[in-house]
DNA sequence: GTGGTCTAGACCACT
DNA sequence: GTGGTCTAGACCACA
């Protein structure tokens, strides 16, 4: 596995927070597979000097998500995703967080044509599922 | 003053924490200019219907990094050392946020093309400042 | 509040699980209510002679279920519980756990008569929402 | 042997309390008599797809509270000295499902007269042991 | 004072 | 050895 994750214990976001999202990402972007198996809790948190309970916390949160499926005394593994929302339900979810993200562009004083560029550059980054590797 | 703030109570990110970002990205902006006056703690709170400890602690956080300065009985003024930021670090707050908008689309199960469809059509729909309403 | 949790540390339940479930049960059979705050973790905690966190944990579970809501220093109260699910999502899952309830009756060698009274007199011991009290 | 244990790996209760439950109902019905055989370790394993160690353990904690009897060599059998279940236990235990079952049936915003037509109706289409099938 | 996060470290259920 | 639960106790964000 390639991936690494790496956490700041002074960032406004909680470690075991940083964690869920960094996995979420890592996910999305392909880097890690459906059934890949997770590092263990101990390992993981050996690895950001962190306690082995936050990395834990982390990984509970990520399999209420359905992101996780954990087998006990086996390990933590990505498990197939299928989202069980309508239509509707995910293009409102959706159309959420682009605006969110819209906000933050204006909130930074970004130009519309840069906004744009760099979206489509950032999701060129990201391995789609059911596409060529 | 066209600034206002806007704050979120079940964001992940701690109410007076999302009052930091939103000054200092204002600052970024130049919608907040050096010398010019902040809301009073009281006034904020009430208008953000937070608590005043929150907007007071957000405060002092930029206090102590500099940004902002308090004068006795004249409220909290925009530093004139302003550290307004680069376009690196903006660009940085940006694709974070534009990550997390893609792991949301990957997680909802969304095709590539209705993700850029989707989002350019949001992003028409969006008013942007300085721009012919 | 009239209510009273009860937990036993070597029962087959987690401790965290049983206070999710009588806080469950507590609020289908109406004596939580909407709007009403439970114990604070720290009194809860002293009260079952258990730690702090082991029923923070509890509540937590029962807020991201959006039975409870918790505000921040405020403390944890009975959410307006309103079910998203459609009727047929929600029909499943309950014939799912009226099996359950079937399942065990037949373990136990109970007779079809008495488990139908049996279910009827338990019925009458909840107050269902919207009805006299 | 007309007894069938069957676990759910996603229960709340862990796979070995499952068994080890349905081993003292199966007692409790009459299913499992004194003196009766029981699956081998792994032939039980096998048949519930779960690793042989669990069920060994539930095996364990049977013999511990003097329910089983394991012979060497021989395989485990129904203890002669077997604790039958009372009716006031049994009872104590079906109520609870009962209750799990109207929690649920509140939380999910049914309606008291639908969860007693339905509760009726799925009782309906439940085979009962011992009667025309 | 209230809930949220985190650490250190123990023991249990399970593979 | 892997995840799950729990304790004791600290510090933080918030009202």
């Amino acid at each position: 596995m390639t991936f690494r994750f790496s956490v700041r214990s002074n960032s406004e976001l909680p470690i075991f927070a940083q964690i869920v999202r960094q996995t979420k990402e890592g996910i999305a972007r392909g880097v890690l597979r459906s059934g890949e198996q997770l590092p263990t809790v101990r390992d993981l948190a050996r690895e950001l000097l962190v306690n082995p309970n936050t990395v834990a916390k982390a990984y509970q949160e990520l399999e209420r998500s359905g992101i996780l499926e954990t087998r006990r005394g086996a390990g933590s593994f990505v498990s197939g995703t299928t989202c069980t929302l309508s239509p509707a339900e995910r293009e409102k979810i959706f159309v959420g967080k682009v605006r969110d993200c819209l906000t933050e562009a204006v909130h930074l004083d970004l130009a519309r044509p840069y906004v744009r560029e760099r979206f489509e550059r950032t999701m060129k980054e990201y391995r789609w599922p059911g596409e060529e590797s």
